[in-house]
DNA sequence: CGCCCCTTTGAAGCATATCAAACCGCGTGG
DNA sequence: CCACGCGGTTTGATATGCTTCAAAGGGGCG
């Protein structure tokens, strides 16, 4: 098992006063900045998005903490930058002040209600939100996860969006598995045979494009989960 | 060097007969179903975005051809997804029919009308678009790239963000570096004193935090380019 | 000055890449 | 109908790049 990642750096919960405890209408109508230290949280895993976080000073970090010590950073926040900006109403990742930084904290709500006057743009914008998302979610794979991870993670996805029947019809070859979860094909080759040993799938048919899970909870055992 | 992908699958040069070769307007006002037969390139990298696609029946993969015979599947897209719209008018990567593949054609224009009627929401949904540039461009580094080419990658990018009077000021620890570009801190350490003696960057104050890049050309031939 | 944390450097182990060959389903042509 | 060839997949053996474990250096701050 690889673990390549941190255990050290402490988020201090609660050691923020006003920016992460409110819940409710704010004075706050459209600015307002606010200086985090080195190493404070700007806001955490799950924590509601009420605020999009414009960098006026100083540097952050957003990620995720994954199991077995791993992490993962996706993005580095510079002066000039905007970020926080989610499409459901939680962080998806956590943020912390690499030194100390000022940001401006802009309400998220006042973006919203422009963004869903318009219809059609608030499609195009949830598109990119969910490109988004799917995005973000395969850095994680790429960065962090092992072999046998990122494969069962994969054969879970295509599992949520393409069984019919229960059997799970994949039609790209070993090779397109392979370059979407940046291993080679003789891996995912071995790791799906793995899996077909420890009876987590079997191959109804002939040919190794339709598969059948006959176990998805071992599956997701062997995926990593953030 | 790894060299972990494709060099085997033809795209087909100029064999699509409309979607791909029109430039001027189009008879087209929104819908529009097309076929692609199996392996058919839907749309190369660095063609003009004109079409947002919806997929109605089988799979095409989204990809990006690096050097060295690496190539990164950035997304499957199946049945109900939607693809192709980029933030700037040419497509950041190649999309391509996995088996025999029906898409519903949308017209960029017929959206981006749309969008930019509307100004605060077209910052919004060009904030989304540049976080997923992002998250797209690490996914080639995460997903293809050796330690050497992932620093050397940092490097650059933080030179362009973060230079003061040409030296690059790092405010993040050798583990978040690390954590970012998915490798271990002593490999991230490792990578830099090599570049270091090899006379690519150096260390003006006596602290690791501050650097100079002496031949940005050098490192930039440490680089992966796609 | 001395401690502490971060970084660098070294040595060894391991997961995955690479190289190689066998296997298998499938279409083709004899 | 079967031999053949072909592309894709599986399996095996070896190589290697990165991780892991370990320890030494070095800068900043008390």
């Amino acid at each position: 098992m690889l673990v390549r990642a941190a255990t050290d750096w402490t988020p201090r919960p609660g050691s923020l006063a006003e920016p992460r405890a409110t819940s409710g209408p704010r004075p706050i109508t459209c600015l307002n900045e606010f200086t985090y230290k080195r190493g404070e949280t700007i806001f955490g895993e799950s924590e509601p998005a009420e605020y999009v976080y414009h960098v006026k000073k100083g540097a952050a970090r957003r990620c995720k903490q994954l199991s077995g010590g791993r992490r993962q950073v996706v993005a580095f926040h510079l002066p000039g930058d905007v970020f926080g900006l989610e499409n459901g109403d939680v962080h998806r990742f956590a943020a912390e002040a690499i030194v100390e930084t000022t940001v401006q904290l802009i309400e998220r709500q006042s973006l919203e209600a422009v963004g869903e006057s318009d219809a059609a743009t608030g499609n195009l914008l949830s598109m990119a939100n969910d490109n988004l998302r799917h995005a973000e979610n395969h850095l994680l794979l790429l960065g962090r996860k092992n072999s046998m991870e990122r494969v069962a993670a994969f054969l879970l996805e295509m599992d949520e969006r393409i069984t019919a029947a229960r059997v799970v019809s994949l039609p790209m070859s070993r090779r397109d598995i392979a370059d979407y979860l940046g291993v080679t094909l003789e891996t995912v080759s071995r790791a799906i045979s793995q899996l077909h040993r420890s009876g987590v799938l079997d191959f109804p048919s002939n040919n190794q494009k339709e598969l059948v899970i006959l176990d998805r909870a071992q599956l997701a055992s062997f995926d990593l989960q953030g």
